[in-house]
DNA sequence: ATGAAGATTGCCT
DNA sequence: GGCAATCTTCATG
């Protein structure tokens, strides 16, 4: 069933956790994928110096200041998409869970299309570490990572803001089908890639599971050369 | 106006 | 493990 708004109007600590295991469905006119999660990071918003809420409300962070149970996408690295759900800590807060990884469980052929660059190869899935491109992706490998995740269910700007607590949206939030294998093992730990507040354990995750991301730490990029 | 960094990923050695 | 790709956003001048 659809997860109700009341859900989401709780700081994101608590709402990281419990979003492990529900589903986010998004339709589009080439059918529906849908994702279980497996792995989460809450943001506090303007008392968290990682979360783009930090330094007060801009263009880009907008929906993050609005009510919860919205989607936030934002735009990264040139080439990549992330989304969170914004949720309500205190008032003005702008908190929000970045969706980090999960399984497929619906749709697995569209979103391996989606997730691969020109026809897919034939043949069976194979197991292990595989090289990703022109190799047909493990279906593990198809929502393992923020911008994986997006990619497989074709989200984009366009959805910045989208209501996932209604009833006929295209991207919506359901609750899960109640893994027992899963329920019991939510282990913590710090944020992947934030250079900021680095200890704090807010990131959630099923423990083994295979479709939870590596962990990076935060890594600069080293300057750009100088042209004389 | 300009530049640096970014809640990442995939390919290369 | 290193690094390029690629462009928006934000801070600064």
């Amino acid at each position: 069933m659809l997860i109700p708004r009341e859900f989401f109007a709780r700081p994101s600590v608590e709402v990281a956790p419990d979003l492990l295991g529900c589903v986010l469905e998004h339709e589009t006119p080439d059918g529906l994928v849908a994702v279980e999660l497996t792995e989460v990071e809450a943001y506090a918003g303007r008392s968290d110096p990682a979360s783009h809420a930090y330094r007060g409300k801009t263009r880009r962070n907008a929906v993050m200041f609005g009510p919860p149970g919205h989607a936030y996408v934002y735009f990264t690295y040139g080439m990549h998409f992330c989304v969170n759900m914004v949720c309500l800590g205190e008032e003005g807060s702008a908190s929000a869970v970045l969706l980090r990884a999960g399984a497929i469980i619906a749709g697995e052929d569209l979103a391996r299309a989606r997730r691969t660059r020109g026809p897919i190869p034939e043949g069976p899935i194979p197991e292990g570490p595989i090289p990703e491109g022109r190799a047909r992706i493990a279906s593990r490998d198809l929502a393992r990572g923020p911008a994986r995740l997006c990619q497989a269910l074709a989200i984009d700007r366009s959805l910045d803001g989208a209501d996932v607590c209604v009833a006929g949206s295209a991207l919506r939030m359901r609750s899960g089908a109640g893994n027992p294998a899963r329920s019991a093992t939510i282990v913590t730990g710090p944020r992947v890639g934030v250079s900021s507040a680095a200890e704090i354990p807010w990131r959630f995750w099923y423990e083994g599971d295979p479709t939870v991301s590596v962990y990076r730490p935060h890594a600069p990029r080293r300057p750009k050369p100088v042209t004389p």
